[in-house]
RNA sequence: GUGCCCGUAGCUCAGUCGGAUAGAGCGUUGGUUUCCGAAGCCAAAGGUCAUGGGUUCAACUCCCAUCGGGCAUACCA
């Protein structure tokens, strides 16, 4: 990344310039530099601030930086300075390093080592089994399907795991309505009660539960129809699992028992008002939670200790969970646990995220199982998945998403995901168009093509582009070019941020920036013509925007066609 | 009451560890195509960064208070 590289080249001009005396009273080097991209492209392509150094070193930001800058060797870029700043301007020899290296590694150019092989549980989705999901659960889809993606590609180690919560009283609830969708198609007259799950999904799983002959039980049949579901439109949703995790399995194998004995033994259960309960506010939680209610049976917190427990036992060394905002209050009880079990707490990340209100006739609706609703199916029948997922990543997690039906579904073609992958559909045509006949329109006589296929491969192997600066051409188009490689080169920076900040909106961000860098090089630079060595480097420039593009939409799991 | 999130252009949102003239999309207005995809590009208009204080060479950014919106405060899951 060209950003350290500055930050690296700043920090040994310090060391130099202390040697030599030049920065006053500053006799240590501290200071670590930081590389950013100017907003105002006339400074420079990247520029460091060194203005903090004023203090110690006794000397004005501007003397400094110019005596910094004097000790740094320009090679393949110039170096100039502004008040207390040093910019650097990359020449094209750095950008034609750019290009090939793009070239050579291909869509493992932004790849890094960032995690380390850390070994990364992320848990997410986790809806109970009892119904279709609604479009909040397509957030959490797309952000841990998306954050898995990017800290794999950023040497994470990242097990993508699901929790179901097939053990709680709600299952019960399944249970009954299924037995009285079931009545009903028989024909019996059924009183429905109150609190069960009236939606009509269960009618179509009533249907299968009798056409299955099955002697399962309504509970059991209901969750394995509801999980079949869920884990199809996942499927689809571009959203893979590594393991379905189920809270029965925890019952089943006494883990939950196992688990509730050992806090005991630690001292850190006492019983009030015959239930369990278990000292959380010994750390940082706001007071004390139960375990076992009155009547002996768990909450559903006690299952998801031992669950983070199994976890732990497994050998994951930082576990993330993404909750939805209206669980925060679940975290410092959480962590207790973690901690009263006698692990470091610090391990367990949860991503909050704010939920998403849904729009329809112009009127917000509370998401919620128990009332119609619009399911993530629907969304996704309506919109596509593309477009649904695009739309659930480019926000921050902080920012609660207005989804307006209405808008998604008339407006489709306004919808920022097209604009990108509008772009890669046209590079895709210029690389077509390359090797393809083409037709004399005058005189109806058919040309070959400008290039073979032999030729496309040597370029794809690696070429070098330096003169299509020097060349003659016009400003706009060398601008155009250079803005193109420069943001070509930041994918790895962002790619890395994304999933150190655990933010795959940056993705989003960055696609649209490089489609419009991609889009303004088009417009000024005519890629295919008579001059061949020109042509051959425009397209070495749009073969990488196409690798970058794709791979960075692969990472969201947004598709990136050849046609649209 | 308490805790967490948010408040930036007409709308939806970015703004990195405190740095140069606060950015993008949509919408509005104007321009742009004999030629590789006009779902594009160029330009213009649009701002008391909720409010008031504090910290400092420098605050949208950090601290405190206030106002407004959302969420949570279960022996539900």
């Amino acid at each position: 990344m060209k950003k350290n590289f500055f930050a690296q080249q700043v920090s040994l001009a310090i060391d130099e310039a202390i040697k030599a005396k030049k920065l006053g009273q500053l006799e240590e080097n501290n200071f670590k530099p930081v590389c950013e991209i100017p907003k105002n492209t006339q400074f420079g392509d990247f520029a460091i601030n060194v203005s903090s150094l004023a203090r110690d070193a006794r000397i004005a930001p501007p003397i400094i930086a110019q005596n910094i800058a004097q000790f740094i060797k320009q090679d393949g870029f110039s170096v100039n300075t502004v008040a207390g700043f040093i910019n650097f301007k990359l020449e094209e020899k750095m950008l034609n390093e750019i290009v090939g290296e793009i070239l050579s590694k291909k869509d493992l150019y932004a790849a890094s080592n960032l995690g380390q092989g850390e070994k990364v549980n992320l848990e997410y989705v986790s809806a109970n089994p009892t119904g279709p999901f609604h479009i909040g659960h397509g957030r959490w889809a797309a952000l841990g399907s998306a954050l898995a993606n990017i800290m794999n590609y950023c040497g994470y180690d990242v097990y993508q795991e699901f929790y179901i919560n097939d053990a709680g009283n709600q299952i019960n609830k399944l249970a009954r309505s299924l037995e009285l969708r079931v009545k009903e198609l028989k024909g019996e007259k059924v009183e429905w009660e109150e609190d069960l799950y009236p939606g009509e999904y269960l009618i179509d799983c009533a249907k299968r539960y009798i056409e299955s002959n099955s002697n399962e039980s309504y509970g059991d049949f209901a969750k394995a129809d509801m999980l079949r579901l869920q884990k199809e439109l996942l499927e689809k949703f571009r959203t893979h699992f590594d393991c379905f995790f189920s809270e029965l399995s925890l019952y089943r194998n006494n883990e939950v028992e196992k688990c509730v004995q050992e806090l005991d033994k630690k001292g850190k259960l006492y019983e009030k008002d015959g239930a369990v309960w278990f000292k959380s506010s010994d750390y940082t939680d706001s007071q004390d939670r139960v375990l076992k209610k009155s009547d002996g049976s768990n909450t559903y917190l006690t299952a998801d200790i031992a669950y983070h427990k199994n976890k732990l036992e497994r050998g994951f060394e930082r576990l993330i969970n993404i909750w939805g905002a209206d669980h925060h209050g679940y975290i410092p009880r959480m962590k207790a646990a973690i901690d009263a079990l006698g692990y470091d707490s610090s391990c367990l990340e949860v991503l909050l995220g704010q939920l998403v209100n849904i729009i329809q006739d112009g009127e917000q609706m509370r998401m919620g199982k128990r009332k119609k609703m619009v399911t993530l199916d629907e969304l996704v029948e309506e919109v596509g998945v593309d477009a649904t997922r695009f739309w659930m990543l480019m926000r921050s997690i902080d920012t609660t998403i207005d989804f307006d039906i209405d808008l998604a579904k008339s407006q489709t073609d306004k919808n920022p995901v097209f604009y990108v992958q509008y772009a890669h559909a046209r590079a895709c045509s210029i690389l077509r168009k390359a090797v393809e006949k083409r037709l004399d329109v005058e005189n109806k006589v058919e040309l070959p093509a400008l290039f073979s296929e032999e030729e496309i491969s040597k370029i794809q192997e690696g070429i070098d582009i330096s003169d299509l600066f020097s060349q003659t051409c016009d400003e706009n188009s060398k601008e155009a070019a250079k803005a193109l490689i420069l943001k070509l080169e930041e994918a790895k920076g962002i790619i890395e941020a994304a999933a150190k900040l655990r933010a795959p909106y940056l993705l989003c961000k960055y696609s649209q920036e490089l489609a419009n860098a991609f889009h303004h090089f088009y417009n000024f630079s005519r890629v295919l013509s008579d001059d061949k060595e020109l042509s051959k480097k425009r397209l070495a420039l749009t073969l990488c925007f196409k690798i970058i593009l794709a791979k960075t939409l692969d990472l969201i799991g947004v598709s990136a066609p050849e046609k649209m």
